[in-house]
DNA sequence: CTCCCAAGTAGTAATAGTTACTGTTATTAT
DNA sequence: ATAATAACAGTAACTATTACTACTTGGGAG
């Protein structure tokens, strides 16, 4: 794989991003720093990225992906209310039985939705 | 909510499939008995269906939603080589973690990924 | 039972997210 | 420095899903 500025600078961007970040969402703060990059180099570098671990994925209700600079293993909890993605970083066992039914997990990932207190306050008044 | 055949029809049909079907796989199995009806007719009542908690949906890698009759709380296994989904029904207990940072699950999905057995062995040859 | 009308439908157009293609640019091995 | 080719910008195409519109149908009121 050669190198490339445009890589570098997405990669950097979906590290330094806490909020999940769209393709589209990375490509606008891309484009702060190369004006003229194109959308379709953000998804060629982003499935790369992915395929090479460098970041990972959520799939979610909404159709878009959304993306992740923390590639330690954790789960989501998004509020069906506000969207928001709450990061967590409880302990992900993977179950004795897989072993038993000779499943090899590779990685694992877990989305709650509910409501997160700020909409649980608002739906109490 | 009014009664509809196409919609009897398709949650029928859903809760028989034990594959996850995506909408698309359930509309040609809907064709079948209801030859003429319309795409955009299973795509709605799906959502309907849904929305009501009468099937699940999965968000998965591939970027169609897979739609899942059995509403009992379980987690999933994708294997990376064929595809194949596993229904999971270990316990899935929400942790203590939860209510100290104020969230309130509502739902969970787990999808673990990872290779079979069948493509486990395959491999190793 | 018949009539009415809103909910549901078929068929089609539109949209959103993503991927593919094409000619040009830039990285890196020699 | 130069050649080979990976990566790029720009654009077209694709796929899954949703929206729209005129027509149909379920089911309650009379």
């Amino acid at each position: 794989m050669r190198h490339s500025a445009q890589r570098d600078t997405i990669l950097r961007i979906v590290k330094d991003a806490h909020d999940h970040p769209t393709a589209d969402t990375i490509y606008s703060r891309v484009r702060e720093e190369i004006p003229n990059i194109s959308l379709g180099t953000v998804y060629r570098n982003l499935k790369s990225l992915s395929d090479m671990g460098e970041v990972d994925t959520m799939e979610t209700l909404d159709k878009s992906i959304h993306y992740d600079g923390n590639t330690v293993t954790h789960r989501h909890f998004i509020c069906r209310e506000c969207s928001h993605i709450i990061d967590l970083f409880f302990e992900c066992k993977i179950p004795e039985e897989f072993h038993s039914l000779g499943l090899l997990v590779e990685s694992q990932k877990t989305i709650y939705y509910g409501l997160c207190p700020d909409c649980q306050r608002q739906k109490a008044q």
